[in-house]
DNA sequence: CTGTTAGCGCCTTCAG
DNA sequence: CTGAAGGCGCTAACAG
């Protein structure tokens, strides 16, 4: 564990001279040898915390995760983390497990661990947690939910919401039902609901669960035992795949009889079946642009408040595509 | 962004008095009292990279992982991170996308970052991996692989596979085939094979294919046209599903004329189907005992070299929990 | 191009 | 119990 000075005197120049040679100051090529050889030699390697000190930056960024065993939130930190990989950047992560008080925690140590910015996959976007961010000092993008007041990347959740809508109703299914979540979710709840409504035009029953797979599929049981659908589109992957396991314990046949659909691409679809028509996000893409965005505020460019994602539609008869689920 | 000398000045006392005051020293009531009010007023914090600096020890550990979409390292991350939290550390995370070299450049900037310690989750402890831990000061954890020269939490591999290879004979599968992957892998390629075969004691069939579900499923539809097993027993879940899947394909009827069995509990198993029995690792426990040793080391108690996790063997009967899966 | 000199914010002796 | 002084390892003026 040498420091600079060891190299200094060991290179029989000054630490400030190391220190140039380190930050790509002007060293003449005679010292700038005599100091690599001693580097080699000694593997010094500058300590991380000295020089945040004084830089005022310290090249770490925090992600808050609501669930670290979220598909979405895996995929989203993949892509922050190959960002920050190549510019040398490190990451730290604060797991919430959907709790609020949490957020705010993790926010505020953050905040004194004094890294350089903070990626926030949000869930709700409580007053109080509206309040520490606007409070701390440090940048923070917010991934997944919309706010004014707020840098955030979201998905297309009403236009691709309309989108499936649309497709149902040109797909003749004339007996729908839509099974939402909350509209304390503004992205999940709020928006995939109204562009659903708004896609399909028709009039169709409205359902509420939780993010549970388990309760979709106590409610599936239940709904699918009263009314024939031929047709339910489901606010998640998750809740599309407790539909689909109870239409099979009640041998109804997917996609023949019932066509089922959901949000968010998560592997589990596809492998379960071809049988769920699912609009897929891309969550590394947006994990990468929201780790772009908050560089660039890092550094007091301009951005804009809002990015939006693309999404695409994967029809049910065009999924074979088979990939891993380790 | 106040720093101890503003704290100081503001409550009258020196600065020291006031590291006094945040370290637990010894202060009068009345002092602790004027120092309290003026903390609470300015919302000071201390400086972390000031206080690491001095302290040489920086509250953080580093955790690298193979690949940050699987189901066996999220949920580790989970038991690591839970265990951190309670007392205050924080965790940086580098994903090295399965290459070795991005996992011993992640283990290097751990070292220069300064962290207490690593959690490795590991897959194949290479020559130069054991060259560059042996080298770096800080103590290291491996997860998931043995090695004679390091710490390590693992899974009872051997046990577990032999458990099921009996189970399969006490079901009187008598045409056996065993599904396992390069024995690179010590502990999914070596020691499940091994156990396998020595738990069912007759002769079986053996193949070998890789970790990508893909891969299992084309072997699946050879092997599967060429011969009528009654049982397969796959290396993990994962080729588990994929045999699954080919089964389906080929009208097998799982499990009444082929009983499928893999390893590790992943949640698709039990959504997919109660079809398929499963070795249940519980990777939470494994993180919190990784995380908690580690802490041991960084504080250098004595611990065990080699921690071996229980395993519990989940029947395709008994198998109708379903779990999340977003 | 190089060395000297001050700090960054904190902790830790050491006197008092 | 308290304050003064020195230093952790590094960077950033400032002279030379």
């Amino acid at each position: 564990m040498s420091n600079i000075n060891d190299i200094a005197k060991l290179a029989g120049v000054a630490k400030s001279t190391v220190s140039r040679y380190l930050n790509g100051g002007s060293v003449s090529e005679k010292t700038r040898l005599k100091i690599d050889a001693v580097v080699k030699e000694t593997g010094y390697q500058p300590n991380q915390f000295a020089q945040s000190l004084k830089r005022k930056r310290t090249n770490m960024i925090g992600v808050v995760i609501p669930r670290l065993n979220s598909y979405a939130s895996n995929e989203t930190l993949i892509g922050i983390e190959s960002v920050m990989r190549e510019i040398n950047y490190q990451i730290l992560i604060a797991n919430t497990n959907l709790d609020t008080k949490r957020e705010i925690e993790a926010l505020k140590t953050f905040e004194t661990s004094k890294i350089d910015g903070i990626i926030l996959l949000a869930t709700i976007i409580t007053p109080e947690l509206l309040a520490c961010i606007k409070k701390i000092k440090v940048p923070v993008m917010i991934v997944g939910q919309n706010h004014p007041n707020l840098y955030t990347v979201i998905q297309n959740d009403y236009e691709a919401a309309k989108m499936l809508g649309a497709y149902f109703k040109t797909h003749q299914k004339d007996n729908l039902a839509y099974i939402g979540v909350s509209e304390t979710d503004e992205a999940v709840g709020v928006n995939r609901k109204h562009g659903v409504i708004d896609g399909y035009e028709y009039p169709l029953d409205i359902y509420e669960t939780t993010f549970s797979l388990n309760d979709a599929y106590q409610l599936g049981l239940k709904v699918l035992n009263e009314k024939d659908y031929n047709g339910i589109i489901c606010a998640t992957d998750n809740i599309a795949l407790g539909i689909l396991k109870a239409a099979h314990e009640l041998k109804i046949n997917v996609p023949k009889t019932l066509s089922i659909a959901g949000f968010g691409g998560y592997e589990t679809t596809s492998i379960v079946s071809p049988q769920v028509t699912t609009m897929k996000y891309d969550y590394i893409a947006t994990g990468e642009v929201a780790a772009r965005a908050l560089l660039k505020r890092i550094n007091d460019e301009e951005i804009p408040q809002i990015h939006v994602m693309p999404f695409t539609l994967e029809e049910k008869e065009s999924v074979d595509i088979i990939r891993d689920a380790t």
